[in-house]
DNA sequence: GTGCCACCTGGAGCGCGCTCCAGATCAAGG
DNA sequence: CCTTGATCTGGAGCGCGCTCCAGGTGGCAC
């Protein structure tokens, strides 16, 4: 299995070497290989949960809820509840986007009242 | 013309009373009427400009680029400007949107999977 | 070996967007 | 009047999610 340096992962995820610290500090991140001299080494596997993580926090999720669901991962007999956790928020992923539409309308709405002000400002 | 009070347009706009004198102080309202003896009075024209601010920062605009609209609507002749920073933040948002939908696949993925280890999982 | 850059640690600091506080004033009911 | 609750001001503080720093070590190229 190929092995990836800090710096390539940071290239590869778009997450900073302080942020990967930091999350292996907050417990989003655990047992990542080390070299006998203490750098850490990363994996494939790595990759894909710091895809999951980027997915997750991307789309609004608190680190606290990301925590906890790092944590259910740990134990393998808590997949009902990484269901329910990931559904909640699939629920609430939803609710941003009919809100987001719903306000880009607004927003839209105020465009074509400015146009209506100026028809000139409309051509190049 | 119906006056408010400030707590009155809390209850409105869903705006803090701190939040509400915060954003007179950075600019982002401004000339709130006041009762002679300084409390603040408002308007319905402040209810529809705190409507569009809200309707902004919902839509992730940042405080920075919410003062510059700001700036721009106490010159009229900036029609302009003003519609080329909203429609800027619509393409944004619309971005936004699909970034959104994007993730929600990749999660609702994740949920399918898990869903395949534990069939009993399913049922109520 | 010797550079030299990448990486290590613990802890302080930061930027954003509020939020809270103390102490004073206002305004309306009784 | 007097009380009482809403509001006033300036300024400090907070929670989140990183980000930066100092001082030191690792590891590969030459």
């Amino acid at each position: 299995m190929p092995t990836y340096s800090p710096g390539e992962i940071a290239d590869k995820t778009g997450f900073s070497l302080d942020t990967l610290r930091y999350y292996e500090r907050i417990g989003l991140l655990d047992d990542i290989a080390r070299t006998p001299g203490g750098q850490r080494v990363f994996d494939d596997d790595d990759i894909a949960w710091l895809g999951i993580l980027r997915c997750l926090r991307d789309t609004g999720m608190p680190i606290a809820q990301m925590r906890r669901y790092a944590d259910l991962t740990r134990d393998e007999r808590t997949l009902r509840e990484r269901v329910e956790l990931l559904e909640e928020h699939d629920r609430e992923i939803g609710r941003r986007l009919a809100e987001l539409a719903e306000q880009r309308e607004h927003i839209r709405g105020k465009i074509r009242y400015y146009r209506s002000l100026d028809p000139a400002g409309e051509q190049e």
